[in-house]
DNA sequence: TTTATCTTTCGGAAACTTTTGAAACTTTAA
DNA sequence: TTAAAGTTTCAAAAGTTTCCGAAAGATAAA
């Protein structure tokens, strides 16, 4: 294969993965061109490069930014603003777990949490009290988990397959 | 709160969480109707319970007995059938994993590894080939992680947590 | 200032997803 | 058989998300 056939191909199944993970497609795209990009690249190349239009480049620019996933740089003596992406790959995992913690994981815990004032002492009451304890364990630990992850060095989670491939 | 308005909020706040998932409204809906529901139910009360359509209903019951996260019941003596939730969270958690990995993780790795066979040298293929690699380190590690999650006991995971709220 | 260059916003079009409701199909038992 | 009871399918409607492109808003040099 060649690089150039290499890159298009990763960069369009970004796009597609990015969206099976509930990110947008174009978001999705754009990372991937910036994570390849040999130079930080206008938001005129992205453009180009993915054929979108300018509202839509810039709006997923923003929302990488917003992410952490891509600065903006200036170059000395232009107007034109450059992106350039994180390649630290730790840094963008964890980005990325503390963004998904926060849409997926926390709302279910405050919704629990608020659950938990039900004082009814019937059976059935009981019976969904148990329910909602097992939920929030695993909530919980998973919640816990993932801190602690986004905590962690890079090596702890890698740990000796890190070395085996380097 | 009450009984009966605690159920409520359940569901519909386990149909807000689901769609942040990715999981449609309707079937995290009427999986949490199921999960709470006392006894069995047959289509027809979950239709009238959550005011879905047939079609919907239909749909999304298999849907979930497809994830394995509801069974059929046949009563002795009834033609209808019904349906059960499975109540063990940690077998639920472990199948929505399962699933989960399919949709988000096994492409990533799919395409990964069709995208190694780059041949050429120069710096920029080098380059490219390198945050495959970075990718492809935490792409492996993440799966082989959530494999052993899923063939692991409960306890391994909740671990101490469980004693203390039990 | 004014002009040129670049960025952001926003209404509506297009694409995609979900839901409905009716019709077709299947199963059971009289 | 046939009819009653139940299940599944599917095309169209409704709803949601994404994207475009034009216009408005910034900013910096002339």
């Amino acid at each position: 294969m060649k690089l150039e056939e290499g890159k298009e191909k990763f960069i369009q199944s970004w796009g597609v993965i990015g969206s099976n993970w509930g990110i947008n497609r174009t978001m999705a795209q754009i990372h991937a061109l910036l994570l390849i990009a040999p130079e930080s690249l206008s938001a005129e190349s992205v453009m180009e490069d993915l054929q979108i239009s300018r509202g839509n480049a810039n709006m997923n620019l923003r929302e990488l930014i917003d992410w952490g996933l891509v600065y903006k740089e200036l170059k000395p003596g232009e107007r034109k603003e450059y992106f350039r992406a994180e390649k630290d790959m730790w840094d963008v995992v964890k980005k990325i777990i503390v963004r998904r913690k926060k849409k997926e994981l926390e709302p279910m815990l405050k919704v629990l949490n608020e659950l938990d004032k039900i004082e009814e002492k019937t059976d059935e009451a009981e019976e969904f009290k148990k329910v909602l304890k097992d939920i929030k364990l695993f909530s919980d630990k998973a919640d816990s988990t993932l801190d602690a992850l986004v905590k962690s060095e890079n090596n702890w989670f890698v740990g000796t397959f890190m070395k085996m491939m380097k």
